[in-house]
This record gives C-alpha cells, structure tokens and sequence, in this order.
DNA sequence: GTAACGATCAATGTATACATTAACGGCTCT
DNA sequence: AGAGCCGTTAATGTATACATTGATCGTTAC
C-alpha cells in the first residue's frame, strides 16, 4: 500500500470519528511527522480530504478540519433527499428483484441486531451500507453515486453528535425495509415516496437531537453563570 | 499565481476545449515538460482534475482523460434533474425578487445576442452562467453548490459534440427567462416545473443532435465501404 | 511455435533540499 | 501610547534526486 493511501486512511479515520476536531489545523510537518511518511504523500491525502470536503484551505495557508454541525443537516438533506430519491427511482426501473427482497428481509429481522447492544448496532449500520451500495448499483449512474459519495462521509461524521436510540433505530430498520421491498417491487413511484418518509423521520430525528443538545447547553450555562 | 494553479487552468481548458481528447494519458514527466512546472504542481493539479472528474486513474498507473459522451448525457441528465430542481425550488423560497426580475428581463431581450453570431453566444452562454450563479447564491446550499459543479462542468464539455443552433438557442433563451420569473415570483412549485421542463428540451436537443451524427457516421461508413 | 519466465527500462511514488511567502513580533516614529 | 513598518521565522510551494513498481520485450524451454 501506498504511504499517500495510509496516510489518507489515517487522517479520514481520525476525522470521521472526531479524534480531530473541526477547526483543527493540519500542519503539513507535523502530521508527516506523526503519520511517519514524508511531506509529499501527506500533501496527496491532504489533496484527496479537501476534495472529498472533510479539509477546507485555510485562508490560503494550510488546511483545517472542516466544520460539521446539526445546524447544516437541513441543507445536506435537502441534497440527499434529491440524490436518494433518484437513485431509489432509477433502481425501481432498473433493479433485479431478489437482491432487494433479501435485503428488505434482512431489515425486517433487524429487531434482534438492534437491541443486541453496540456491536450489533455497527452491524446494523453495515446493513445500511449495504442498501446503499445495492441501490448505487441498481441505478447505475455514476454521476449520483459520486454526488452521493461526500453527502454520506458528512453523515457518517454528524452521527456522533446524535446518538441513535433503540427505537429510532427500529423505526429507521421499518422503513429501510419499505423502501427495499418498495424497490423490488419495481414500483418508481413508491420508492421515492419510501425515501422521502425515512429521510424525513431522519431529520426529525436528529433536529430533535440537537434541540436536547441546545437545552442541556443552555442549563450548563445557567449553572455556570 | 503559483505554478500548480497554472498547471491545473491550463489542462482544465485544454481538456473543456477538447485539445485533449478522451483517452489522452497525461504522463508526469511529459506534462511538466509541456508546462514548465515540475512534477511536484503538476501531481497537484492533476488531483484536483481528478476530483473533479475531467481525469481518472488509469489502472494504478498515471491519469487519463475521460470519457464525455452524449451517450452518457442521460445519466448525467438525471442528476442535473434532481439537483436543478431542488435548486430553483431553494431559490424561489429564499430569493431577493429584484436581480430574478432583472434577469428574466435580459433572457427576454437575448434574441439579438443569439442572433449575432458567435460572439453573441458567447455572452449568451455567460448570460446563463449568471443565472446559474444567482440561483445558488439564492439556495445558499453548499452541498448543493460542489455537487453541481462536476456537473456542469461535464455539460460544458459535450456542447462542443452538439452544437447548439440559433432555433435551441432561441427556445432555450424563453425557458430560462420562465425559470427566472418563477424563482421572482417566490413560488417553488412553478420553478421547479420550469426547470424540468428546460431540462427535459435540453436533453432532447442533445439526443436528436446524437442521432445526427450517428447518422452521419453510418453514411460516412458505408461510403467508405 | 507458443507460452512463461526473467531482465531491463521507463514511469510513478517518495524523500528531502531549497525557494518563497505570509504571519508575527518588535522597533521606531509620530 | 498607538500605529505602521520592517525583519525574522516558520510555514507552504517547488524542484529534483532517488526508490520502487509495473510493463514490455526478449529469451528459453516445452
């Protein structure tokens, strides 16, 4: 493997699950240094973060971590609701049925992963994963698979700000289901309504979230103040 | 300027322009030579061409130039659909009435533009980059923003396969004054069917100048044969 | 004669030295 | 005392030497 490779999965990883913050400043020495390769591969996996939009320039002179919030959700799923309902349309068109109805299968046995605790909540997500990839394939465009591509890298990261719970989790594990079988059944229309309804409880979701993030904020302050 | 910004302008608008062909292996050595930057700024900006999808890797080994075809216009179509409408729909809710009003007024008056020959397209074509440029400042999205850029790039490229005539140009000019009085208007739901409505012309536009040259090439083959 | 293995070579991948630039701090002048 | 300018410094930007890898061509063995 390539050191611009390791150190670009290094530096992805450590974004993605907050080791390095929004706001960080990654010097181009200091992070040859710790990543053990020289500057040259370290400014190749720079280049690869910027485009994939988890490194911003920094006013011309370096790069920083860039910055994630609950308060840009609304606007990433405006996007996504307009990418994903058309993948799940053209995937209705063009799918083959069996993939679908076992994926929607799997999901409708989700139940037991859930409530199995954390590894099984990863699993979960891997499910996710895999729908996603499964509808990528089906639409086979990719024009949306790489629209789509840098949407969900700043949804994977935005995770960690709202925790999903149990039931969330199985609300969300229903309606991916619907929208496999609503897939398999080759009906377009379907689909994107399915789509539009897991995308908007998603939402729901996590601007829930952030309002319980914003209150605890605001009662920590009152305490302090 | 720094040099790799040069490097990276000058393929830009030699791939955009077609001086370089689909195909064409950018080799390091030979490119920095061509350009006179060294290897170091060239790999910069064959990156960033790269991200934006004008270049490719080439079985692990250097970067080729893509493949733009008319027969992938469909794809790409699809995406522009869902994106453009989410767009204008953003716009209508979130303009300022004034500069869409202004800008209709002058899709209104292009006739002269289009008619006067190729400088007059040329201003025709800023006219509607303009427009574009309005309607993502008005939808403020910047998810949406680095999603259409690709786009719109690879859309640049194929004019030149299918070269617009003065009657699409005409009828291209109305549709877009439509979708800028829509957005005026504030209202979503008619910009959003402006924009299909555009979009779907275009497409087909595009495809009937496809089966023109289809045609030709099977002409051209049988007389040669 | 064909296929497979190996060697050579050319291209990319990496490291590092050097150039350049922007930011920060101190000094001076008003 | 404050503001602006200049110098220092530390960062990025560039060039180039070197390492490594993959491809191609030739030779040999079957």
């Amino acid at each position: 493997m390539r050191a611009s490779d390791r150190a670009y999965d290094v530096l992805r990883a450590d974004i993605i699950e907050w080791r390095l913050a929004p706001g960080t400043v990654l010097a181009e020495v200091e992070q040859s240094a710790r990543l053990g390769v020289s500057r040259t591969p370290l400014r190749e996996a720079l280049s690869r973060l910027t485009a994939e939009g988890l490194t911003a320039p920094q006013s011309g002179r370096g790069v920083v971590v860039t910055d994630v919030s609950l308060e840009k959700m609304t606007g990433l799923f405006d996007v996504r609701l307009a990418l994903d309902c058309t993948a799940a349309a053209l995937a209705a068109q063009r799918r083959t049925p069996t993939g679908f109805d076992q994926l929607a299968a799997r999901f409708e046995a989700a139940d037991t992963l859930i409530s199995s605790g954390d590894r099984g909540q990863h699993q979960y997500y891997a499910l996710v994963a895999e729908l996603d990839a499964a509808i990528d394939a089906a639409a086979s465009n990719p024009y949306l698979l790489q629209a789509q591509r840098q949407l969900r890298t700043q949804l994977t990261r935005v995770r960690r700000l709202a925790r999903d719970n149990t039931a969330r989790l199985l609300a969300s594990a229903t309606e991916h289901a619907q929208i496999a079988r609503s897939i398999a059944l080759g009906n377009p229309d379907l689909a994107v309504a399915s789509t539009k309804v897991h995308l908007h409880n998603s939402l729901q979701h996590l601007l829930a979230a952030k309002n319980d993030v914003d209150q605890s904020t605001i009662r920590e302050e009152a305490n302090h103040g």
